[in-house]
RNA sequence: GUGGCUGUAGCUCAAUGGUAGAGCACUUGACUGUGGAUCAAGUGGUUGCGGGUUCGAGCCCCGUCAGUCACCCCA
């Protein structure tokens, strides 16, 4: 034998107990509904991936944090996944046959070996769903359409969607004359403008060595993210790019006015940046203003990641939900509704004695074929044993089959919240159980 | 990846460098066909791990692991 180890779990990961399973399951299944409504369908694939088909994908930083992995005798190279979107240009790439636009969702964990924080961790369910193969603002459209829906299901109320777009961005770059080495510094800068203040912004372009005049060229386009889009079309005029990007977003902003999107849920925001490398058009990030705790779901159009395939690239769009964030914050709110209980056990079957043992056993299956999740006693320890354990586990009910009542054809039926009792035919359980589930 | 803070019973936390404690939880009993309330008793710890200083370390020093906060980045 070897040594004992303690018990543990890898760094940034954990597990999930059976109650706070119960709210993510609830979590996943509403994001799940809304996903269906939309017309998405679901989709699985390996947690691993060929290295190759992740690497040259999200960007120098972002690749530092893929786990690798790889069998003893592997003759692959390996990694984790890092999120869905990439495994699905894989999966457009491979099987042209699908049907365009191509719909899916997915709802998996992903693994990022980031340093670990509260609402971050290293392994992390993600929620994607995506639209392959139209170039439309409408799809970009129904996505952003779909986020604020998905988020009103789950009781979500002050939260808005901020959206951009990578081509005014790029256009705001050559507009200020930053060269291309340079912008990755600048968007990183302009991303921090809610958090650190026009002064910081400019703090922070000048250590990314962004030359003074560019500065005060971009400072005066994204002083007012939220208002400046009549500015940008008239400081951008002669700059292509950010003129088609401006377009784009007006369009969306109509069928958005379309879709009965309520104005409060998502706004414009030239100042948004998200880290991505590969995003081309409308980008969106959704965050909840209280509490502060980040985004919760991010997206937005990669019309050239598929093209890395080496296949003709096809347009995609698409956002992810953070689901990990999302249950924090719906924790700190409170904001699951009674109907998830803290187990999904409706009832106890006690065990009275080693005679009644053959009693409770058909009435529990008797309850089960009847729809109604029942736990059965395992041993005949005594009823207050078995009650204990029926109200720790937030069991609501428990069944009592005792001498008496079986030589009545007769089961006591116990409300462990209330402590009531009422004798029931043992045939008529199921109906009473039923009864009492719904009161 | 950088810097700060923290780590003591299942949980929340005490303990001027001098024999590790409380509340809650748990077990048992008062209550032999019934959980929660009250009362009583009891179990529970190599103080995250490994070194060092010291007559003596939960406390001081170094390392390491984990959590957490701020950066970086991001869901």
């Amino acid at each position: 034998m070897s040594p004992k180890i303690q018990p543990r779990v890898p760094r940034g990961m954990r597990d999930i107990l059976p109650q706070r399973m119960l709210q993510r399951q609830y979590v996943i299944g509403e994001i799940e509904k809304i996903f269906q409504r939309f017309g998405f369908e679901p989709l699985q694939t390996p947690v691993l991936e060929l290295r190759e088909t992740l690497m040259g994908k999200y960007g120098e930083e972002a690749e530092k944090l893929i786990y690798d992995a790889r069998h003893r005798e592997g003759k692959e190279d390996l990694s984790l996944r890092y999120d869905l979107t990439v495994p699905l240009t894989r999966v457009v790439a491979m099987y042209p046959e699908l049907v365009k636009p191509f719909k899916r969702y997915q709802i998996a964990p992903v693994w990022r070996a980031e340093r670990p924080q509260k609402g971050r961790y290293r392994e992390f369910y993600q929620c994607d769903a995506d639209i392959v193969g139209s170039k439309s603002m409408l799809a970009d459209a129904e996505i952003v359409t779909m986020v604020v829906a998905v988020l009103r299901q789950l009781g979500f109320q002050s939260f808005v969607t901020k959206i951009n777009n990578r081509k005014i961005l790029t256009g705001i770059g050559q507009y200020a004359g930053v060269p291309a080495e340079r912008r990755g510094g600048l968007y990183r800068a302009i991303d921090k403008l809610e958090k650190i203040g026009a002064e910081g912004v400019r703090a922070e372009m000048a250590q990314n060595q962004i030359p003074t005049p560019a500065i005060d060229k971009v400072m005066t386009l994204i002083a007012r993210p939220a208002n400046a889009f009549g500015e940008l079309r008239e400081l951008l005029g002669d700059v292509p790019i950010a003129m088609e990007g401006l377009e784009e977003l007006k369009q969306l902003a109509a069928y958005l006015d379309d879709a009965g999107v309520p104005r409060a849920n998502y706004t414009f925001d030239v100042s948004l940046v998200r880290g991505l490398a590969y995003y081309t058009g409308p980008i969106y990030e959704t965050i909840v203003t209280e509490p502060k705790i980040g985004s919760l779901t991010g997206g937005g159009r990669y019309d050239e990641l598929m093209g890395l395939f080496g296949n003709q690239a096809l347009p995609m769009t698409g956002t992810s939900f953070g689901i990990e964030r999302i249950i924090d914050v719906m924790d700190e709110l409170a904001m699951y509704p009674a109907s998830i209980g803290k187990s999904v056990t409706q009832v106890l079957v006690t065990v009275f004695n080693r005679d009644l043992i053959g009693a409770s056993i058909r009435l529990a299956n008797q309850l089960r074929a009847a729809g109604i999740n029942a736990d059965l006693a395992l041993d005949t320890e005594g009823l207050g044993k078995q009650l204990k354990y029926a109200a720790a586990k937030s069991i609501p009910f428990a069944l009592i089959i005792g001498p008496d009542e079986n030589a009545a054809q007769q089961a006591t039926l116990r409300n462990l919240a209330s402590g009531e009792q009422v004798q029931v035919a043992q045939d008529q359980v199921a109906d009473a159980l039923e009864r009492n589930l719904r009161a």
